[in-house]
RNA sequence: GGCCUCAUCGUCUAUCGGUUAGGACGCUACCCUUUCAAGGUGGAGAGACGGGUUCGAUUCCCGUUGAGGCUACCA
């Protein structure tokens, strides 16, 4: 017992430097749940000075595309995560599965079933059929020594099946504690189709021991595949390494996350104007806890507070509302400079200016990007409400007409008021403009309020926006002199005769 | 069906036998205020159920229920 607790205890530091790996499939996009999967491994290699390995799993050619491969590299590039060494392509390494599979029927630990699958799917139809649970017969399948070598001279197919000892699998999972199987309810799985391709659990056992790895983390719906791995991790002579199985995320309905749920993929959340560090933030926070009440983190932070002791067991759903909160702290918590990239990004994809036209005025896109940020959730949400000072005339839209300018007689006369204040001005800045126009709404007995609202109207076309001297500002007076007049030109034609 | 895993506010979580069960998102009231945000101060909101163990259980054990995963010559 006391070896138990003390393995469970070390879990938290790792004695030596370990070697982890993250192992997608490329039959899709890079999900969130793998994404997070990815940096749970890359925060504890970075964390303990070991490294992070990145494997495709391409064994399935049917399903596996570059286009895929292609995404994971880019989800991981946008998110930092990189990896060390060279990326290990499992389909490459045919050669040493075969092998392995050799070493295995060598010493008895697999043998050859010759059984046809379709025979076999006979069987799996029929047990249905009669509503008995299935189960695989080894004493059909395992021929004796004489029989087989006449099949495999008359060169008949056959795949080849692992032979599983009697007893129990157990192991020490770092955030489950002890899992136990017995070995009794795990059927002599294939290793090697009679295509002679590996089946993912050898390969996976086979690639991770040639990648020296100690310690597998990855989604808890691989619990049920490690008691196959360890036990051929043994028969293989070679040392079984760690494993960590972190839980699942699920969609709002609390089932598994789907393209049902929306954005599953972090190439989907890059084009909603998500900041990668709030995909790493939120996702870390996903089945994993500091401890304490850290939310808002930068990575820095998570690698100074990771640890596998912080894991969760219980599945977690990915609320969409909180990461949008998440993106508004991190939007206006980051440094201007690390924002700007992406925002020079949102500009470009949203088509509202180009990169070089922005650096050209750098100072004042700067001024302007820190009085949006504040108010915005994402870099796209800055994007869009930064086009009234871009554009040469706004459009006014109807709800701000029918709310602001209720009264089209009275507002244009305000704003005729309001031009005049402004332009009488000789300096063009906030406090001048603000004097002016507080010093208009006294003379005019009425709340500043209603003088500020008709000018945002006039100016952005719209109900919300920056402060409004800050508008006028970055409008720019001769803009705004403009949008004036066309507001009290526009307010007037639209008055019935 | 069998095997495995899980179970604190609607959601993410803290609690490592003794707390008025804490925080965050969301919701809500108020404050601030030229709008919208942001920010500030409050509020509503949780230990699935039943047994044990214990002086004392959210916490440890068992069962029930519920949820999820796996059950392929997919990965």
């Amino acid at each position: 017992m006391t070896d138990h607790d003390s393995s469970a205890a070390e879990q938290a530091a790792p004695a030596i430097r370990p070697r982890v790996r993250f192992a997608p499939s490329p039959t899709g996009y890079l999900h969130v749940g793998g994404a997070r999967t990815a940096l749970f491994n890359w925060l504890y290699a970075r964390k303990y000075g070991g490294q992070f390995l990145l494997r495709i799993e391409d064994t399935d050619r049917q399903r596996s595309t570059d286009e895929s491969t292609r995404a994971i590299f880019d989800g991981l590039a946008w998110l930092g995560l990189d990896f060390d060494e060279d990326v290990v392509f499992q389909g490459s390494n045919l050669a040493r599965h075969q092998a392995d599979v050799e070493t295995l029927l060598a010493s008895g630990a697999a043998y050859r079933d010759f059984t046809p699958q379709a025979e076999l799917e006979r069987q799996r139809a029929d047990a249905e059929a009669r509503k008995v649970p299935f189960a695989f017969d080894r004493a059909l399948a395992d021929l004796p020594a004489e029989v087989v070598a006449q099949k495999l001279a008359a060169g008949e197919p056959h795949a080849v099946r692992f032979r599983v000892p009697e007893g129990v699998t157990e192991w020490y999972d770092a955030v489950h504690e002890r899992i136990a199987f017995p070995n009794k309810d795990i059927e002599d799985f294939v290793i090697l189709r009679s295509d002679r391709t590996p089946v993912y659990n050898l390969a996976v056992v086979s690639d991770d021991i040639a990648m020296r790895i100690t310690m597998v983390m990855r989604g808890d719906d691989h619990i049920s595949n490690t008691p196959k791995q360890i036990l051929l991790y043994r028969a293989l002579g070679a040392t079984v390494p760690e494993f960590a199985h972190v839980p699942m995320i699920h969609g709002t309905d609390g089932k598994k996350l789907s393209k049902r749920h929306g954005a599953t993929a972090v190439g989907d959340y890059q084009h909603l104007g998500l900041l990668p560090s709030t995909m790493l933030n939120f996702l870390a926070l996903l089945g994993w806890s500091p401890g304490d009440d850290t939310e808002v983190m930068r990575m820095e932070t998570l690698l100074e507070k990771f640890s596998l002791d912080g894991l969760q067991k219980k599945a977690a759903i990915f609320d969409p509302q909180k990461l949008d909160w998440m993106n508004g702290q991190h939007l206006s918590l980051m440094p201007l400079d690390d924002v700007m990239p992406h925002i020079y990004q949102a500009f470009e994809r949203l088509g509202v200016a180009s990169r070089s036209d922005l650096e050209a005025r750098d100072e004042w896109f700067r001024g302007l990007v820190e009085l949006l940020r504040v108010r915005a959730r994402t870099v796209d949400d800055i994007a869009n409400q930064s086009t009234p000072y871009f554009v040469e005339d706004v459009m006014y839209d109807a709800d701000a007409v029918s709310k602001q300018w209720r009264d089209a007689n009275a507002s244009a006369e305000i704003l005729s008021a309001t031009r005049e204040r402004l332009a009488s001005l000789n300096v063009w800045d906030t406090a001048s403009m603000e004097a002016a126009l507080r010093t208009l709404a006294e003379e005019l007995n009425i709340s500043g309020g209603k003088i500020f609202q008709p000018l945002r109207v006039a100016l952005t076309g719209l109900t919300v926006s920056i402060g409004i001297f800050d508008v006028l500002l970055y409008v720019g007076r001769d803009r705004s002199l403009a949008r004036l007049d066309n507001a009290v030109r526009w307010l007037k034609q639209d008055i019935p005769a």
